[in-house]
DNA sequence: CGCGGACCCCAAAATATGCTTATGATTCAC
DNA sequence: GTGAATCATAAGCATATTTTGGGGTCCGCG
């Protein structure tokens, strides 16, 4: 098959008219583009030049491959454009799990500063509760992963081929109605929560909430469970019962009934992005998780 | 620019789906094919693969190149198509530049056998008098040329770029009408002819006419001098004079009333065919001489 | 659960390839 | 004829590329 450089070399000769000068042109010496041509035409099996004076002259094959070199070279010059792009992020698709308290607050941050540094940058968002965004991570699902762990429990270990990126702690807050007596306090103590009814989050918020009121020395008692941030916000509006939330759901508290205290003793969970070591490699994910450090590192109060 | 090899590998890579597949379909080990990934990915400046279990999976940019691979493989395929084509003799264009007496009868034989051979080469034929045919060569104007020389004649040298091809001695044969005392011999002398009206062809044609009375003792009497040969028969054939022809003219005699007896003591002259001798290695160039060369020794008799 | 096969990566040595330098030969213009 | 510019050739050297040899991981199978 033919050498790509000996087409572009070739091409630069017919477009010169002389070896020397395609050779200025393309940085070699004389010699070289001497040897290129004849490997060329040695692959080739045809002559592709004529000696006319102390210029050249192409033959008919030589004719036939100029034209060739044309398409050729531009196809090359096609691909190398595009993937140019991809690699100084002018483009590139990233497809981002994350939960839903993150995908409401800590990722459009980070997509607006993403939109403004790299506009050529496309983000495909998924929702997924923590075990399972980093499964479909593991499945080549997706490219970054948004998970949380709770600090005192039993967290299952990272795969080695897993980049972690810790992006904050978000500190517990309760969420009680505006008329609860303690509401008026900064801070809440969970020992003095004993009494009342809980409505639990997901799986792993209910698990955290029946570990933190073990450690005080009670059992809630939990009256209903929902994935639903937006569902937890209301029943406690309604008085069905109070919660335990991360901070990064008050940002889109909507009820005006509904207010969040700081439980103590401190109380957080860790958010992490995840991505395939590998993929870190990859402009356009690196940038993603970049701006999402950068959007948690922001709002570091939570 | 990328290296067309790498291209290739990376397309067998993608449709082999591993490494080593892609190694053993190429003939290269699997430590090859792996670093000539590794280089592609250098010059592409992104990730192409990302491990996926024991298999591999492409990334973003993987999926591009591999969209544009196929065009590039593509458009190198064709060049190498027409080329090859080129190469083994199914194309190619050569220009011819012949006398006329060639032209009607060597070059047609000649092609005859072409076309059985190698039905994609293309002649292009032109007409020329023997010093202006080989000017031509020079200037690139054609191919190769047919020209003729008379043997005792200065003849100007042959350059040295040029390579000849003797084709065949054509022999002097005296155009006579039949009613002619001597048209019943086999073969008439020159010397008998003294005292006849002649008719002289083109200039070099004219000069041998000239030098061969000459030296049989006697200045001709040319009452008329013309390139045609169809003319000179004609003329001889009404009765205007007789005329010295090389046999190849015999071949497209038209008169019944005229006959043709070979001359006294023997004449011919040579016919070759020229080439440069840097056209030779083009093959369509090539297999035309050797055309013409076989087309003359078919008709060796002359 | 251990085992073997298939896969990939890494590092070093052997081999090829390609570039450069230096020199010679030719052509063309003044 | 001389000088500038061209291409061709040969030898030396640098860089690539391939192979070789070894190691690790994943997966299916007994």
């Amino acid at each position: 098959m033919f050498d790509s450089r000996h087409i572009k070399t070739f091409h630069q000769v017919v477009s010169s008219g002389s070896y020397s000068a395609a050779a200025r042109e393309l940085g070699y010496t004389q010699p070289a583009v001497t040897q290129q041509m004849k490997a060329l035409e040695r692959t080739a099996g045809v002559p592709l030049f004529t000696r006319a004076g102390r210029g050249l002259r192409l033959t008919e094959a030589g004719e036939a491959l100029a034209r060739h070199a044309e398409t050729i070279l531009g196809s090359l010059a096609a691909a190398q454009q595009q993937l140019g792009a991809l690699a100084r992020l002018r483009a590139g698709r990233v497809r981002v799990c994350g939960f839903p308290s993150a995908n409401a607050t800590l990722v459009p941050e980070a997509m607006a500063r993403l939109l403004a540094d790299h506009p050529g940058v496309r983000v495909e968002l998924t929702e997924a509760e923590p075990p399972e965004s980093v499964q479909r991570l593991l499945r080549g699902e997706c490219d970054v992963a948004l998970s949380f762990s709770y600090v005192g429990a039993g967290n299952a270990p990272v795969p080695e081929e897993l980049a972690e990126i810790p992006l904050l702690e978000d500190r517990l807050t309760v969420l009680l109605p505006v008329g609860h007596p303690l509401a008026r306090r900064h801070a809440v103590r969970m020992s003095d929560l004993a009494e009342e009814r809980w409505i639990a989050g997901c799986p792993r918020c209910r698990a955290n909430l029946l570990q933190i009121c073990a450690d005080q020395g009670y059992a809630p008692d939990v009256v209903f469970s929902t994935d639903d941030n937006l569902a937890v916000q209301s029943l406690v509006a309604a008085g069905v019962g109070i919660a335990l939330m991360p901070s990064l759901v008050l940002a889109f508290m909507c009820h005006q009934k509904v207010t969040g205290r700081l439980a103590e003793p401190h109380q957080f969970r860790r958010v992490s992005a995840y991505v395939l070591r590998e993929h870190l490699r990859v402009p356009a994910t690196a940038v993603v998780v970049e701006e999402l450090r950068l959007a948690a590192a922001t709002r570091a109060g939570c």
